[in-house]
DNA sequence: ATGAAAGCGCTAACAT
DNA sequence: ATGTTAGCGCTTTCAT
């Protein structure tokens, strides 16, 4: 460790003035050939490398791409993979900021890291799960999952959430269930109404009414999910399936399923929403409907190049896959 | 999007300088209680955020720690996980980048990275799986697995390769395999000369030859490694069982040897190393060797913040751990 | 208590 | 072809 090589280090060592090595390493003209070779000796054996902060603060273009999530979870990172490599070859770096790391509130962190990153070290931005919408932005930005279903204005990726809760519920119908639950996701959030939506719709196309008392709330999070999941299995006409609005929530119902002695997907079959990591590892594997996250990264990528080039926004809605593994099965009657 | 909101906008709005703001927003004195509660109702209602690029030109520290890789990886992200959530709680945020996505050669992204934004956006870096070490650096970092074993200097967190290579094997001679093959990692890494030597070690412990042929190279990319699989499945003798370096090699070995109408744990029984999400997810789920990336993540962390306080280098290695799954088993004959 | 001014490392006008 | 200078947004002496 010593202290950081500036551009006057090199300017100092090769006899030259600042301005000149900065051209020079630039590729600018007004450079002699001479002095050009004679700088870029000297930068080779120094081991100079400009910095980013202080070129970004001069230049207006850096580069650089930003992927700012609230935290690193499997969700985020899993898109970060697919924004990377849609970048591979293109002359941006990836940057990604987890700014709500040490700020205690996650409120907000979409703004506040798009303002402190924004207009200076990146040149454009990947929004991962915003739960706010930020209006006045010093870069172009792509939002990816917002909470918020927009069909104009701000460019998103989204999936399609209606068509995925649907495929499950129609999944679970034709293995011959009828008294299908729904284990709701958080209700603030557009994603958790379009899921429900699908699901609705596909009793309704099946004739099959639907029963308010088959839906309870989950959250999206496995403790919010247990209360309704026991309130499910103590019904007189308890359920034989359950569309869960997440893995989470799919994975707290086979749990309280198994605290009750029923086994799945034998007594209860079991959908999820997602296909996180855990749902093939879980026991048994989980049938759930997958989100391409690594295509959504790309998809973000695209957008957000063709608005750097001045293209307008666009909002793309990519299609969720059923995965079907070992929850589900046909009922026992 | 709009133009960046600069601390100069807050001056002019709240009609004060830009050092009084400053000091209003960094909690210096100096500052009264009018004006502190003025400015900061303008900051508010501008939705102002000091820009991270000048504050650490002029400021020595930034509270951020660098994840610097070569790409986002899945090896990459798990340990990125783990660094986030160590830093959890802890006033530094975390900045992960990817410094040769854009740059065509891989060689000495750490030393470009590191120089880049060490000593400016950077208050200390942890690098995931270096090729080379830097030794002059603005900025304390750690070196997750790096390429040479290092028992001393640099600080490191590293994982018990060579250990993990004989498990492996060891797993597959007990399943009675003799022919059995490795795929290679990138053999400008220790690890993977590590990885490959316990696999030898594992061989001659059963008194089994190490049939050259049957060591092609993967480079830990599946890409790489497809070749290498085809023209191990294509000898005469071929083998019934192959160590593969990591688990992107052990996948595409797997693809291929479907690809050939050969059945994975049937007809071949293959052994990732690293144990990413997606060996859960795979069909056949992988057997292989599980890197504690979390664990390794929050050492990485642990020593980094000890360096950050002063204290000495630190190298420290984590175990292996066998994980037998579903694409290992007994040969046909 | 407040503001003017210097300077962090760099690039881009603008001299020479 | 080369150097001088201004300034990106911010913090920090140092005056006032």
């Amino acid at each position: 460790m010593s202290r950081r090589i500036t551009i006057h280090d090199v300017a100092q060592a090769a006899g030259v003035s600042v301005a000149t090595v900065s051209k020079a390493i630039n590729g600018r003209d007004g450079v002699s050939p001479a002095t050009l070779e004679h700088v870029q000796e000297v930068v080779a054996r120094l081991g100079y490398e400009s910095s980013l902060v202080a070129t970004s603060m001069r230049r207006r273009r850096t580069d650089v791409i930003g992927v700012l999530v609230a935290e690193f979870e499997p969700f985020a990172v899993q898109l970060l993979q697919g924004v990377s490599s849609a970048l591979h070859g293109t002359r941006f770096d990836v940057l990604a900021y987890a700014g709500s790391v040490s700020a205690g509130e996650h409120l907000g962190w979409e703004r506040r890291s798009l303002s402190r990153l924004g207009g200076t070290l990146i040149d454009g931005a990947i929004l991962v799960t915003p739960t706010t919408m930020p209006t006045e932005t010093p870069v172009p930005f792509v939002a990816i999952d917002p909470s918020a279903g927009t069909d104009e204005g701000p460019a998103t990726v989204s999936v399609r959430n209606e068509e995925g809760g649907f495929a499950a519920t129609e999944h679970l119908i034709a293995l011959g269930h009828r008294r299908i639950a729904h284990v709701r996701g958080r209700t603030d959030l557009a994603s958790a109404h379009q899921r429900e939506h699908g699901y609705r719709r596909a009793l309704e196309a099946a004739g099959i009414p639907v029963d308010p008392t088959l839906i309870v709330d989950g959250g999206y999070r496995a403790a919010a999910t247990t209360a309704g999941a026991h309130a499910l299995l103590e019904l007189p006409d308890a359920p034989t399936a359950v569309f869960a609005a997440n893995d989470l929530s799919a994975m707290e119902m086979i749990r309280v399923a198994g605290e009750r002695g029923l086994r799945v997907p034998e007594d209860l079959s079991v959908v999820g929403f997602d296909d996180v990591p855990e749902a093939t590892a879980h026991t048994p594997q989980l049938t759930t409907v997958r989100q391409p996250l690594a295509a959504m990264g790309a998809e973000a990528v695209r957008l957000l190049l063709a608005m750097l080039g001045g293209e307008p926004n666009e909002q793309v809605r990519m299609p969720a896959e059923l995965i079907v593994r070992g929850s589900t099965a046909t009922p026992a009657r």
